[in-house]
DNA sequence: ATAAAAAATCAAAGCGGTTTCAAAATCTTT
DNA sequence: AAAGATTTTGAAACCGCTTTGATTTTTTAT
C-alpha cells in the first residue's frame, strides 16, 4: 500500500494525504480524520526510501567504529555507548547506521557517507589527541559530535565529554589521602586523548602534594584484562613496588587484581585499587556493595546525551558547537583501604 | 556532483553513464574508460537514497539487538559479531543498520524495517527456545540469518550456531577425566537456547559416566561477571562444594576466580574451571599462555560467516535455508587440574 | 447578491538514480 | 554500395514520496 493507492481509495489527491499525514495545517480537520482512520485500517506506511529522496534527509546518523588494527580490539564500550544512542535514535524516527572500520581509515568512511547521502551527521568514537578526522568532518559540512575531546585542535566541535582529568585528580587524591605514595598507573592506549587527560589528573594529584611521577608506574595499553594483568604484574615486581594503583577501567583492574593476588596479595587490604567505572550493563561493579573503588560515569548516558546533542544539532546546526562535561562520581568500594605501615 | 551533472559534463546521457558505472556489458570500452575516470576526477558517487528508490533495494542489513529488559543487560559479543558482520558489509557495498530494542518488542520492530522497506535482511540475535520471531521474519518474509539455533520450532531457517552441547559435552568430560565428582554449571539465562543446549551437553557428559547431575549445582543468570561470581559463591558454600566449574563465558568465568579466591582456594590447583570462550577481543583469554581452559569459538567469525550467508540469501533466497555448525576446540590453560584427594 | 479573502484541494514538477524501449552509429555480408 | 545485423547511445518512464504554484470551494465583508 503506497501513498497513491491510499489516496485513490480515498477520492484524495496525494498532495492531501500527504498533508494530512505529515501534520500540515492546511487540511480539513474532518478530511484529516478521514485520512488517518484509512492510513490506519490499510496499515499504510510511507516508504522510507522515497521519503529521504524526497526531502533530502537520510533520517539517519552514522557511528563509526575503529577497530584498533594491529591487534583487532574493538573498544568494550561500544555496546553501551550504542544502547544509549539507540534509544535516542528509536524515539525520534532516526536510523543507526554502523561502519566499522579500520584505525585511521574512518576518513574515507565518513567522506562516503557524505557523498553518498547515507547519514546526518555522525558521533565520532575513540578520540586521539590531533585527532584529523574532526578536521575531516568540518571540511565535510556533516554535522558531528564526538564522543570525547581533542586536544591540539583549534575551533570549537561539538563533544560530550568524561572530566577525565578531574576523575583521576580525585582518584589519585583518594589514594594519597589514605597515605599511598607509590601509586601505579594503569592507563589506556597513550595514542588515546582521555588517556592524556587522565594521566595529567593522576600527575597533577602526585605533583599537588610534592610527589615526583615515577614513568615506571605508569603503563599504558588498551584497556583490557590482560594488559592489566601485565602492567600490574611488572610494576609490583619492582624493587619498590606501588601500594595502590589507578586503573583506567573495569576489565583493567581485574587484571590488576590477577597481578596483585599473583603475588599473593590481597586487593583492598595490602594493594589499593581505584578504577574508572564506565558503568557497562555486563561489567557491573557490584551492585550494593562495589567490589572496587571506582570513579563512575555512565558511557550509556553519554550515548543519549551524545545521540539528543546530534539529532539537536541536525535539526538546526546554527545552534551548534554544543558542549556537555559530565562529572563522574567517586564510589566506595572494597578495593580501597589504607596504605600498609612501610616495612 | 550527480549522474545528470556528471553526464553533461562528458556530453552523455545518464543512461550510458549509469550503466558504464554500474558494469553493463552494452558500453563501448573507450567510453566506459572515459566515463569511470570521469567519475573518480569529480568524486563522483551515486546517491543511496536514489539508488534505493530506483531499484526497490535497501542495500542494507538490519541487526536487532535485544536488551534484556529487567537489568538492562547488552549481550557483551555484541561488539565482536558486529565487528566480523561489518568487515563483509563494508565489502560487498552493504550499509548496517542497528536496533536497540527491549527483550521481546523486537517483532515490532521487524515488521517496521520491512514496512518502511529499510532493509534487505536481517540477523537474529539472541535466540530464545520457541523464539516467535522465526516465524515473524518468516511471515514477513524478510530473508534472515538466526545466530542460534531455536529449540521448538518446527520448520526449516537459516543458522549460524556454535555446536554449544558437543563444547559443554567435551569440557565436562575434560573434568570427570580429571577426576571432578562434582562439577558446578555457572550457565547464562535460562530462555536463551543456547543455555539449554549447554546444560544438555553437561548432564548428558555426567550421565554418561554413570553420574546423577545435581539441581543446586546448577546456575542460570546473565553471564556477567557478578552473576558468575554470585553463583560460584553459593556452590561453594555448599555442604558438598563443587571441585570444579565449568563456566559459559569469560566474564563468568572471572566472577567464579573471585569466588574460588574469595574462599581462600586457588584456581587450577583446589578448584577447576573451564569456561566457554567467545575469543572477545577485549576479553583474550591471555595469549601464549591462556588463563583458562576453555572451549572456545570466535564470535567474530561468526559474525563474518553470518552476514556472507545473508548476503548470499538475499542475492538468491531461493538457494536457502543455509545452515552452519561451528566447532569450538578445547584449549589447555591454567585453571585446570586433578580433582583434589578427596578429604 | 457580489466581490474579496480565506480555506481546502489538486496537478505537476521535482528528488537522483535505474531501466525499458527506441534510435543512431557502426560493422558485416553479399 | 546497399541491406541487414550488431553495437552503442539516448529519451522518457518510473520508483514513492514532498512541495510549489495553481485552482476550486467556502467563508466573510460590502
Amino acid at each position: 500500500m503506497n501513498l497513491k493507492e491510499l489516496a485513490q481509495k480515498l477520492n484524495l489527491s496525494p498532495t492531501t494525504v500527504s498533508r494530512a499525514l505529515n501534520g500540515y495545517p492546511e487540511v480539513n480537520d474532518a478530511t484529516r480524520d478521514r485520512i488517518m482512520a484509512a492510513a490506519k485500517r490499510y496499515n499504510y506506511r510511507p516508504n522510507t526510501r522515497a521519503i529521504r529522496l524526497a526531502t533530502g534527509r537520510a533520517m539517519a546518523v552514522g557511528h563509526v567504529f575503529p577497530v584498533a588494527t594491529k591487534n583487532e580490539i574493538m573498544n568494550p564500550i561500544f555496546a553501551d555507548f550504542i544502547a544509549g544512542a539507540g534509544e535516542v535514535y528509536g524515539a525520534n524516527g532516526y536510523d543507526m547506521l554502523l561502519s566499522v572500520v579500520a584505525d585511521g581509515a574512518e576518513a574515507a568512511t565518513y567522506r562516503d557517507l557524505k557523498s553518498r547521502g547515507a547519514v546526518d551527521g555522525v558521533i565520532m568514537h575513540a578520540v586521539r589527541t590531533f585527532d584529523e578526522r574532526i578536521a575531516t568532518l568540518q571540511e565535510l559540512g556533516i554535522p558531528f559530535v564526538s564522543h570525547g575531546r581533542a586536544t591540539g585542535i583549534e575551533g570549537d566541535y561539538s563533544w560530550v565529554d568524561v572530566n577525565n582529568r578531574r576523575a583521576f585528580l580525585r582518584a589519585t587524591e583518594f589514594l594519597l589521602d589514605l597515605g599511598h605514595l607509590r601509586i601505579g598507573l594503569v592507563n589506556g592506549r597513550e595514542d588515546m586523548d582521555f588517556a592524556i587527560r587522565r594521566r595529567t589528573g593522576y600527575v597533577d594529584a602526585l605533583v599537588g602534594r610534592g610527589l615526583v611521577p615515577d614513568p615506571s608506574l605508569m603503563a599504558n595499553d588498551e584497556m583490557t584484562e590482560l594488559a592489566g594483568y601485565r602492567a600490574a604484574n611488572r610494576m609490583l615486581a619492582e624493587a619498590n613496588p606501588p601500594t595502590a594503583f589507578v586503573a583506567a577501567s573495569m576489565l583493567s583492574g581485574m587484571g590488576v587484581r590477577r597481578a596483585i593476588e599473583g603475588h599473593g596479595l590481597k586487593m583492598g587490604r595490602d594493594v589499593s585499587v581505584i578504577i574508572f567505572d564506565d558503568e557497562l550493563s555486563y561489567l557491573r561493579n557490584g551492585d550494593d556493595l562495589p567490589i572496587f573503588t571506582a570513579t563512575r560515569s555512565s558511557v550509556r548516558d553519554a550515548g543519549r546525551i551524545a545521540a539528543q546533542m546530534l539529532l539537536d544539532l541536525i535539526a538546526d546546526p546554527a545552534s551548534g558547537p554544543l558542549h556537555r562535561l559530565l562529572e563522574a562520581d567517586l564510589i566506595l568500594g572494597q578495593s580501597t583501604g589504607p596504605a600498609p605501615r612501610a616495612a
